[in-house]
DNA sequence: GTTCATGCAAAAAGTTTGCATGATT
DNA sequence: AATCATGCAAACTTTTTGCATGAAC
């Protein structure tokens, strides 16, 4: 196992992104950090989030042609709920749909299954925010 | 409703997308039609899949930071098998997820909710030729 | 005849990479 | 002291946009 260097640009990295409420680009967070004072380099950014997703401690989702990250729970498969208008996720485990993507790829010859499932929706808040 | 031109080139890239098998991209897209002597520009094969794409008759698939396209049955949703070594897909329908999808949401206070399943895995063939 | 899609080229947006420097081990 | 991550800038890729022309209505 090679570990990598432990650099506070990393640290500052995985701390602003487990501030996050919910899925931020590389950009934004890269603006967050300078706007705290943390100068870290965009590059940088991208580095440290390419490792982070790398060993699991964040998920990536590919939207709009760019990435948006989010930290999550490692070690443990899951899904998110995602307000398509504040943008709040909430992780979501579903063993159900485990089984059925185990079944489906079975059927149909497929080996090594893994699976993409997203919910997108608008929140409690957000739904409540229109009616009104 | 306001109705759309027909032009030749957008039945050239409605044609061409359902010639592919998988899942291809605007660029490779624009590659095929003008090595089939349809010359048609770059900026016209990205707003017509635009078109296509609203109008339900492609997916659209957000990877590595492209879009990738493919011809679908229109006005059902439905959901890939994705093969990651060769790009071949299948068209899957999943009730169970549908509703599953459906519950969750609605378990956390969630309205209109939309979803993005895919499943990728190694097809058949390409499991084989890996094996052997 | 008017409207709207095309095509080109330029711009925009996001991400990656090369290389010198400096921090981590 | 040797290695490897950083930071900057430049390169790259994909997608979008402005505008003049020509096709579709």
């Amino acid at each position: 196992m090679t570990a990598r260097r432990n650099t506070w640009q990393k640290e500052a990295v995985r701390s602003a992104l487990g501030r996050e409420d919910g899925f931020v680009s590389a950009q934004s967070l890269h603006s967050s950090l300078r706007d705290a004072g943390s100068a870290v380099g965009l590059a940088t950014v991208y580095r440290a989030l390419a490792d982070l997703e790398e060993t699991g401690e964040a998920d990536a989702l590919r939207q709009d042609g760019e990435s948006l990250y989010r930290a999550c729970t490692p070690g443990k498969h899951h899904h998110h709920l995602i307000c398509r208008s504040c943008g709040k996720t909430v992780e979501i485990t579903a063993d159900e749909v485990e089984d059925w993507a185990r079944a489906v790829a079975a059927r149909n010859g497929f080996t090594q299954p893994e699976h993409v499932v997203d919910v997108f929706g608008l929140c409690a808040e957000c739904t409540a925010r229109r009616a009104g």
